[in-house]
DNA sequence: GATTCGTGGGACGCAAAAAGTTCCACGTGG
DNA sequence: CCACGTGGAACTTTTTGCGTCCCACGAATC
């Protein structure tokens, strides 16, 4: 049943709407018999002449019965109303949650897609190609951008999906790499994007886990990377990737102490790098180079793209911490992050 | 799922061409990619343009990738490919069935509404009121009309929807009383019909089981059943519902010695007083007055409205029998229908 | 009983979207 | 090197959607 409102929502998302409308013309109606075409199209929000094409069909359809003293629905009609309603909250829950979190996390922007990334892959490449399209959009002003991007699976699927042609446009990683799998590191992301792009890029070549004492005779001394953080520090928009603090942890197989140091601190996302507890307050910051927490409120768009329930805590930590413009996710996050927010 | 199907069928109807559209391109391509607009057109029979709007939406969707050398599906459109499979076969079945049922049995125009009448009352009356529909349509030519019909609930279901303004029409019974329920017989469905389309009507008293002398001095001396008897067979447009030879003849009342020799001779429907076998054979006919099987070639349109798996061999007897150019059913009928054709 | 209000139905006309048509630059394969 | 089929795009025609106004009619109120 939920595959099928998917599919439908995928391949005939024109529908969406068309169908609600009819419901909310059914339900008004039912509510309000015998009502005529005027009041009804007030109540509604609609023109007449727009409301009387629906009502039209309904009434072609036999779902609505005409009297003089105005319209309602007949049994059949009814009968519609009551299992139509089942369906059109599922279709209406998301833009309902969309709404919701955008309201409660005080994020400008809430794009929710439908699914769970944990259950089904596809979702999170859905979420990497609307992430997508996002950013293309907000680069095709004309202008010349700096995108700051950081590693990650969800990263990589939007890259994945980006097309473009925005020569004017710098793609830089937000911070150092990250060990393990060359395709899923931040600068790894940013050459892919960039060249999906037509972009250029820059790349950002310190290692995790050195000292500070090393990191910043490197910040000093070497004047590529000099030149790329200060790049960096310049990025007007941030596009991150969020993680679970104990996951990225182990990933980046951060001394048994410290992983210790942040349980105890109650850090449960990681995102570019910063260690989030659940209420807000930033745990840990890995000793590398590029954006800062504090750097954040320069950039012009932050957007934060990661989807699936075990990942509900993280993502809530991270939007609590910084800023968030946009935030792209999935309906098992959302429905859950809503929960603990509320919570 | 299938509740959501017609759910959606009847709610929003226009989706359905639209989605098979799409699916039809979708699969078009996923067999002969990489392959371009043209041909792609030339195969699906559309217009290039049209090709293209939808083409375009895919492509926007991410279903669908553009190369050089023509166009393909993408992973994710292979994926929705294969789950829309089963969505749209439930979906088409039906217009396939009403092709095949059109083909095999040489009906010109076969309408079939989801469900089982048996099951579901609804049904029932979703078959009248397309039969309605038809009947309106027919009768909006501005021509005058004389239209026969029979007796039964759908034909009753098919009264109740039916409405217009058509003055010139005259409506009659088929073929004279049928005992029972009055609101049954021919002369009320008539009647009925009549005062719904604005016609005029008239009535036939001529009561069942009269033996054939007596019906012989009515018809030459009751020069009212006379001039009714004479318009009903100038008539140019048949409605008439179906019913199980059995349920009929006990209804009738009919002799025992009767019901035997019908079931001797495999009589398995009913229609505006004729019985039929399965092969097409009539086996006996009512004496009363009214339309004879003779009189049916001279008759410009003939609609037949029955629905129900039960009614599927009766449905089909009657269709052999007589010439049929419309047949309103539903599909649990149909799919029998055309199972018990094919064997 | 007259009047006024709201009803559904219908008609006109403009604007925007859809669809038909045609052209062109380009990559591919012979 | 050329012919062919491609995608992309521009232009024109047609259709449709929708705003607007009007009318006949029944009901309720005065």
């Amino acid at each position: 049943m939920d595959s099928i409102i998917n599919l439908q929502k995928k391949i005939v998302p024109e529908l969406t709407d068309l169908l609600v409308q009819r419901y909310q013309i059914l339900r008004q109606v039912s509510h309000e018999s015998p009502i005529g075409r005027r009041a009804l199209a007030g109540k509604l929000g609609l023109s007449e002449r727009v409301l009387r094409a629906q009502v039209d069909f309904l009434k072609k359809s036999g779902l609505l019965a005409f009297s003089t003293s105005g319209m309602s629905v007949t049994d059949e009609g009814a009968d519609i109303l009551k299992e139509l309603a089942d369906y059109v909250r599922k279709l209406q829950d998301i833009s309902f949650l969309e709404k919701a979190l955008s309201e409660t996390l005080q994020i400008g922007r809430v794009v929710i897609l439908p699914g769970d990334s944990d259950q089904e892959e596809v979702v999170k490449r859905e979420i990497g190609r609307t992430a997508a399209h996002i950013l293309s959009k907000l680069l095709s002003d004309g202008q010349r951008h700096i995108v700051a991007v950081s590693g990650g699976t969800t990263m990589a699927a939007m890259a994945a999906n980006l097309t473009g042609s925005e020569p004017n446009t710098v793609v830089v990683p937000a911070r150092g790499g990250l060990g393990d799998n060359v395709e899923l590191q931040a600068n790894t992301i940013a050459t892919v994007l960039a060249q999906k792009l037509g972009a250029s890029y820059r790349q950002l070549y310190v290692p995790d886990c050195v000292s500070e004492d090393i990191l910043n005779s490197i910040l000093k001394e070497d004047v590529g990377v000099r030149s790329v953080v200060d790049i960096i520090k310049k990025a007007d928009i941030l596009v991150h990737g969020v993680g679970r603090a104990s996951d990225m942890a182990r990933h980046r197989r951060l001394a048994p102490e410290l992983i210790a140091k942040l349980e105890e601190k109650g850090a449960v996302g990681e995102a570019f790098g910063q260690y989030c507890a659940l209420d807000g307050t930033q745990v840990y910051m890995t000793n590398n180079a590029g954006l800062m927490l504090q750097d954040l409120q320069h950039i012009g768009t932050i957007i934060g793209i990661a989807g699936g329930k075990s990942k509900a805590a993280a993502i809530l930590s991270v939007i609590r911490a910084s800023r968030q413009d946009i935030l792209v996710t999935d309906e098992a996050a959302a429905q859950e992050m809503l929960r603990m927010a509320k919570a």
